[in-house]
DNA sequence: TTGTTGTTTTGATCCGCATCAAAGCGGCGC
DNA sequence: GCGCCGCTTTGATGCGGATCAAAACAACAA
């Protein structure tokens, strides 16, 4: 999972492009976010908000800037399930794309910078410079897909949500690497929007968390806030292999 | 799903080219396709034999030739999870990473073509073309795991069941398209596969199979060998929107 | 303050699937 | 033929999480 979030701080570093991201402009020559720049323009959703319903013509691709937003598919009978977790630097759409094969919905409040679809298209036939870009996370958004794969087949309630506190920690952590040391993270999903996440039903989610909190393995300061006394005890509940932190 | 097979006949036209894949060579330049020949050779694996074990150096990316083989992750107390099942002109491996992230297994005997690794990422830097196609490929992967993510998730073991035997019936009549008339259909996989894949016990497989056929959704001849009656039968099992045909 | 609305927690009950166990059923070598 | 082995089916039982229901709680407007 934590591919979604390439590099936040490097994200943050890119001043010189027009778009401000990383995830498209890394590796940009300047005519290339001259063209960019002209096809760019920003858009905001509230809470709630339905960004693209799946079946809608895709106007454009985007980058998120700030906020949180969900890539959600759901069954004939209702039942939903999250498939994607967009958060800043993630990218919104597929090139080649004519129609929206999945909803997305902002979470919290969410802007994005979009790109016309066209013009964004016979720019990256022309640079490869961005193609590869696309595609290095294309791959990482593949991984942490099937990370995704692994908890909703195997794991346990009580695992699943250990999983998510310890991504959600991670990410928020990233460039500190202080583990066995209290940490302390928000988290920006309502109960429900983890009960999508995570294939369960947001009264397990709530059970499951008042366990864990019962336990001693989380704190709660608030609803959504965590304190994590000992990251290793919160990743000994993920069932997964201890090796994992290294792979990544 | 049906993204993890691209087009079969295409494939076996492209017979100009030294790999015969559609997968990497399709738009090929004569000298990158001679590039691309310097670094191959071809590998077979039996049966149950792993091709790649996760955390093992990757030696090459590789394109399948025939057969079948499965990514799996394992959670430490032995819980198993299939997370992509690669099929004839699906790639192997991920270039740009020193170290492999998930098992291989053939599951039934499997040919790769195989590139050695280093060469074939430095021609990647240099060759546009095979790298957009990559792209292509990662994002129809990418897709194919969110159909995965709905059914692990949220879909009853009969609806597993059925869209399994529907994924598989749709990539075997490919070019076909011929509903609403009976199609017999061979299941690559053994029972335990079909588990893995679905985030099941092989014995819950077993009673949905006996199930359907009860029903008289499916039929089998042999263990291995489903014949389907109506696919309009079996579609409205899956639980999916009747219009997930049509986006594909 | 009080009512309203949305989120979260907690409780009671039920059912789908896992688990444990054993019995069919090929295929293959001897 | 025979026995052996791997795969599959079938049966009995138990548990984890879904479902249905209601209470607790927080944010906010009147």
């Amino acid at each position: 999972m934590t591919a979604l979030v390439p590099d936040l701080e490097k994200m943050r570093d890119c001043t010189s492009c027009p778009i401000r991201h990383k995830a498209v402009c890394a590796k940009c020559e300047p005519d290339e976010l001259q063209r960019l720049e002209e096809i760019k323009y920003y858009r905001t959703f509230a809470p709630g908000q339905t960004i693209i319903w799946a079946g809608d013509r895709m106007e454009f691709v985007a980058s998120v800037v700030s906020g949180v937003a969900a890539l959600t598919q759901t069954l004939e009978d209702g039942r939903r399930q999250m498939v994607g977790l967009l958060l800043p630097s993630d990218f919104v759409g597929r090139p080649g794309r004519e129609v929206a094969k999945f909803d997305v919905t902002a979470i919290a409040e969410t802007t994005l910078c979009c790109f016309r679809r066209k013009p964004f298209e016979k720019m990256l036939e022309e640079t490869p410079n961005v193609s590869q870009r696309l595609l290095e996370m294309a791959l990482d958004e593949l991984d942490a897909a099937r990370e995704w794969m692994l908890l909703l087949g195997r794991k346990t309630a009580r695992e699943k949500i250990a999983s998510l506190i310890s991504i959600i920690a991670r990410r928020a952590t990233i460039n500190e690497r202080v583990y066995s040391e209290a940490v302390s993270v928000d988290l920006p999903l309502t109960r429900e929007a983890m009960s999508d996440y995570l294939g369960l039903t947001l009264e397990t989610v709530s059970r499951q968390i008042s366990a864990l909190k019962k336990d001693g393995v989380i704190g709660l300061k608030g609803n959504r806030h965590v304190v994590i006394p000992d990251m290793r005890l919160l990743l000994a509940e993920t069932g997964d292999d201890d090796d994992g932190g290294a792979l990544l």
